[in-house]
DNA sequence: CCTCCACAGGAAGCGCAGGAGT
DNA sequence: ACTCCTGCGCTTCCTGTGGAGG
């Protein structure tokens, strides 16, 4: 990608010759000459697998051990994870299997090692389906019953002869919305089969995540288990001084603004992914700007650019009805009402719906739809009881209301929608 | 102390789309 | 052509609930 702009653009610039009006020309120029401050881009990616974990040796090291089976094929105990987002869950998963696999290239040993994010792949059928491609067996992506493609994974692994690892990370978004019967299931996969078969890695971010599984599921998935502290802000510091000796030109990136990210990280619950964001961004303003250096501003600024990047994610892939429901809240915070209840934005937003002559949802499905806003972090909703008048939820926007102004007003529809008041506001103003 | 509000949020089911197998 | 399967967005129906006001 990065070399692909360059050699365009390098191009483009030869090309120019000897002058006349060429309104890139001077783009390109300024870009050729621009103070380069990253070395290698790829190392601040979020599915970057660094050579060394700062402050997790420890839980490679007992991961590794817990795994080491596998290599005489034997199946290696089933193990859980816990510990929130950012605490290296994933990378350590990510850097013992690199490690395995080295490894397994080396020695040809029929033992494959598959990553499945159940959030991204979000249903069952999907999740069993990536299982299947791992060891190699096609699947259609629909079409096929559960038990038929639970049943050719079996075949597969029997077949090929093969031990496969599999890592399931974020499993407790599988178990909310489907159950625990497909880690049953594949918990039993092994009965009666010998020199092949799964071992399976859960992780979860959710500490409570247990009380949701079965007994005998539960008994058979954490025969082990790893836990995973928040990162402090000085693990922070020596976590993101190692990503950028190897991301950044010698001097570009001073101590004091990895500090600094690291201390808005740590205000965060020690995520280091975020932390790793923030530096990422911060860096390609500075660039932007023409700068060398990295500073404090540029790292303030990215902050607020991630902030406003999420709404404007959000408000471009949401569907209709959701882009409806933030549009009534957009309102009802624009006319003094900043915090309003769930019937509040439901009687707005019937009446935006009314205005663009669109059929609204039922309150019910409103409300899910509201939740998911919550998921993605584009408003809040706290429970609050109000004795005889109920029990709702309080909702409102986690960006500043101009921001979120801002965003739609590039959306011809939402834009058309925000200047006109709604009538029933005016009895909930105070 | 009891009532009852204004919803939350779970469960079930419906209709549709996309696809496999026969 | 027909049956069977799942996912998805949605509706309908339902039970649950903390505390202000009677």
């Amino acid at each position: 990608m990065e070399s692909k702009n360059s050699k365009r653009a390098e191009g483009a610039f030869q090309s120019k010759g000897g002058g006349g009006a060429d309104p890139l020309g001077e783009v390109l120029r300024r870009a050729l000459q621009r103070p380069r401050i990253f070395r290698d881009r790829n190392v601040m990616r979020s599915d970057y697998v660094p050579d060394r974990l700062p402050h997790r040796d420890e839980h490679i090291r007992r991961l590794g051990e817990i795994l080491a089976p596998a290599l005489s094929l034997s199946k290696p105990s089933n193990v859980f994870i816990y510990g929130k987002t950012g605490t290296g869950k994933t990378a350590v998963v990510r850097y013992v299997f690199k490690r395995f696999r080295e490894v397994v290239e080396r020695e040809n040993l029929p033992l494959v090692f598959a990553y499945i994010n159940c959030r991204i792949s979000g249903t069952e059928y999907r999740v069993l389906a990536e299982l299947c491609e791992s060891i190699g067996v096609k699947v259609p992506f629909t079409g096929l019953s559960k038990a038929e493609v639970f049943s050719r994974l079996r075949r597969g692994l029997r077949e090929k002869g093969v031990l496969l690892v599999a890592c399931f990370d974020e499993i407790d978004a599988l178990v909310k919305s489907y159950g625990d019967n497909l880690l049953y299931e594949l918990s039993r996969i092994n009965e009666g089969a010998e020199e092949c078969g799964l071992a399976m890695i859960g992780t979860s971010n959710d500490l409570h995540f247990k009380d949701y599984l079965d007994p005998r599921v539960l008994s058979s998935l954490s025969e082990e288990e790893l836990v995973f502290h928040p990162y402090t802000a000085t693990e922070l510091i020596d976590i993101l001084t190692e990503r950028a000796r190897l991301a950044f030109r010698e001097g570009a990136v001073p101590q004091a603004v990895i500090n600094l990210c690291a201390a808005l990280a740590a205000a965060e619950h020690g995520d280091a992914r975020r932390a790793i964001d923030l530096l990422r961004v911060a860096a390609e303003v500075a660039e932007r700007n023409g700068d060398s250096i990295v500073e404090e501003r540029h790292v303030r600024l990215a902050q607020s650019m991630i902030e406003r990047g999420r709404v404007f994610e959000a408000l471009s892939t949401l569907p209709l009805h959701s882009k409806l429901v933030l549009a009534a809240l957009l309102l009802l915070a624009k006319n003094g009402v900043p915090n309003p209840i769930s019937g509040m934005i439901y009687q707005t937003y019937r009446e935006v719906c009314g205005r663009i002559g669109v059929e609204p949802l039922t309150d019910r499905r409103v409300s899910s739809l509201i939740s998911e806003l919550d998921m993605l972090g584009v408003v809040k909703s706290d429970l609050v009881n109000m004795g005889r008048r109920g029990r709702t939820r309080k909702i409102s926007l986690l960006t500043p209301v101009e921001e979120v102004e801002e965003v739609m007003e590039s959306d011809e529809l939402l834009a058309s929608l925000l200047s006109h008041t709604p009538a029933s506001i005016d009895k909930w103003r105070k």
